[in-house]
RNA sequence: CGGGGCGUAGCGCAGCCUGGCUAGCGCACCUGCCUUGGGAGCAGGGGGUCGGAGGUUCGAAUCCUCUCGCCCCGACCA
């Protein structure tokens, strides 16, 4: 391919809205433009990466016996009714009405569309398992787009969905997809972790994502070195630091103005960890207080998985329910529901002592107040690992896979059913398994760049080699150009061209921030040796070769990358 | 949806506070000359409803009101 006849609209300056790294060099490099919040076109460059990462993507899905298919865009509401998301779902799915009035929406997930099709073809235990596959677009109104190309309303995914007729046969597809999802982001040259993580509202008890570590990263996952315990905050378990139990006796202890657990641990110089931190919310079911120790913090979701949506209590539902104002409730003497996070099961604490301006210095548990003993807490750098007590650490990550078990969740309400060996009707067990290119491409400019540009893996990058003549108006330079050209090509490598009459300076700036991996530099002083040069993107290393093994010797430069 | 910021040429910005001459600068773009190993130089040139609407004023990029868009933080994220 030759540049001047690629649209490649490079940048030397780079667009104020652009933050994150992979969205400026993206958007500099000529990779993508945006068209909207959340809506990106990708441009000839953009474009061959994500054929490049869903050329592997449909190599490793084929690999475990998935058959790739094509699904609508568009669906009619019923299917979405009868499962419910219908109206779980809110502002997030797109809807809108056909020239009929019949409710429709975008997809923004396949589950409804996969578990009809398989309703309505398999009938017997003899046609299954089944794994279909698509890669194909997927419309969510998100609430806040962001970063490029790595959340957007509109994106292409690599989903695919499983069908058996047990658990055993889920629990195989699903292993099998973790499988090709680690050949995957290998393949595509990423740093990830495989972690375990949230269901959500996918349903099911098991999933797992993909997550390559990146500042850009919107999760946060925690670590452990030594067991390789990993998983996503949202899930993660993790043991708080310890501290001595002091063995205090109970007593009131006068805190007049001091509410909150930093002023009463400044006011009394005691370590924030010596104090529960008692909290009220509203459930659906009422009132409950939640207790964690001081130095933790609570995670809503946590919380939310054990007592459904919940929401802060007013102050006036405070002193109404509690009889004391927020700041000073104690869990001593309440008749509702107390959680608490499972580290206070231990010790002797200070807490509000349910009457203003007062703490209670030596509340012990099992004591002075009983509770339901919950992980509640946010796990966190510096605290130790819940299965083998070492040291955590968490990273910042991009999610770009994730694997769901959704067992009959989908199969039950949409009637996906079929004949066992026994004649007996039985719902399909079902997984749901998702892949994100742009977010892979994005992760891969996030995790290999420098100040220059983009350094892609040789596997995902739009071309594999570029050929950079210094001068254009050089016949030699020409001629070897041509030669080289048409060798490369032959040895099926895929080859750009730099045939701009452009000085030489910007030549090199636009091949380091567009990112191929190899380069080749013809010039006139090295032609004069029957030389040329070819360089190493990402080490800058230079080999000079004789332009009679320049075609091999490129190639081998290459592979060894 | 809550908080903050920004909309002036393709990109990056100045001008706005304190209203006033033809709306300016760098890069990019076009023409010519020159130049060719890390975003050259000289000369000439094109491109703007100053996001939009309404208002105040003799006069609005500038002041006021409304509105649209984009970005960032948070909430949310199937």
């Amino acid at each position: 391919m030759r540049f001047s006849k690629m649209f490649i609209p490079t940048m030397r300056e780079v667009p104020s809205e652009a933050e994150a790294i992979s969205h400026k060099l993206m958007l500099r490099a000529g990779y993508v433009r945006q068209l909207a919040a959340g809506l990106y076109i990708f441009l000839p460059l953009g474009w061959r990466v994500l054929n490049r990462i869903n050329k592997i993507l449909k190599e490793e899905m084929e690999a475990i016996g998935a058959q790739e298919i094509s699904m609508p865009i568009l669906h009619p509401a019923e299917i979405w009714q009868k499962t419910g998301r219908w109206y779980e779902i809110k502002d997030e799915m797109f809807r809108l009405k056909d020239r009929t009035d019949r409710d429709m929406c975008l997809g923004m997930t396949h589950e409804e569309i996969m578990t009809w099709l398989a309703s309505k073809e398999i009938r017997s235990y003899r046609q299954l398992p089944q794994i279909w596959y698509q890669i194909q677009t997927k419309l969510r109104d998100e609430a806040r787009p962001k970063s490029g190309v790595l959340r957007t309303r509109e994106f292409i995914m690599k989903d695919s969905y499983s069908f058996d007729t047990d658990e055993d046969g889920l629990e195989k597809n699903y292993k099998s997809h973790a499988y090709a999802y680690h050949k995957i982001f290998k393949r595509c040259g990423l740093k990830f972790y495989q972690v375990e993580s949230d269901p959500g509202m996918m349903g099911g008890a098991t999933a797992h994502e993909f997550m390559a570590p990146s500042p850009a990263g919107e999760d946060e996952i925690i670590l452990c070195d030594k067991c390789g315990y990993t998983a996503n905050v949202e899930v993660a378990h993790s043991v708080s630091p310890a501290i001595k139990d002091l063995k205090w006796n109970y007593e009131e202890v006068y805190t007049p103005q001091k509410k909150t657990v930093k002023e009463v641990s400044e006011f009394l110089s005691i370590e924030p960890a010596y104090f529960i931190k008692s909290l009220l919310f509203m459930a659906a079911e009422g009132p409950v207080l939640v207790l964690i120790r001081g130095d933790q913090e609570l995670h809503e979701k946590k919380l939310a998985r054990i007592i459904g949506q919940f929401r802060t209590a007013l102050r006036e539902e405070v002193m109404s329910t509690l009889g004391v104002e927020a700041g000073f409730i104690g869990p001593m003497g309440h008749k509702l529901r107390i959680l608490a996070d499972s580290i206070l099961r231990e010790g002797t604490y200070i807490t509000g002592a349910n009457k203003a301006d007062y703490h209670i210095k030596g509340i012990k548990p099992h004591v002075h107040f009983e509770a339901e003993w919950h992980d509640l807490h946010i796990a966190k750098e510096g605290d130790h690992c819940y299965r083998c007590n070492t040291l955590i650490r968490a990273e910042k990550v991009i999610e770009i896979g994730n694997i769901f078990k959704l067992g009959i969740k989908y199969s039950v309400p949409l009637n996906a059913v079929f004949l066992d060996r026994n004649g007996q009707e039985k719902p399909m067990v079902m997984g749901s398994y998702g892949i994100g290119p742009s977010r892979i491409a994005a992760a891969a400019v996030e995790q290999n760049y420098d100040k220059d540009g983009i350094i892609w893996p040789k596997s995902i990058a739009p071309f594999d080699i570029e050929i950079i003549p210094i001068n254009i108006n050089d016949n030699k330079t020409l001629e070897v150009m041509e030669v080289l050209y048409e060798g490369l090509t032959k040895n099926s490598m895929d080859v750009l061209i730099d045939d701009r009459d452009e000085r030489p300076g910007i030549k090199f700036k636009d091949a380091d921030l567009i990112g191929i991996p190899v380069h080749i530099v013809i010039g006139e002083k090295n032609l004069k040796d029957n030389q040329i040069e070819i360089k190493n993107r990402r080490t800058k290393e230079i080999r000079k070769v004789s332009i009679e093994n320049a075609v091999s010797e490129a190639i081998a430069f290459f592979q060894e990358i």
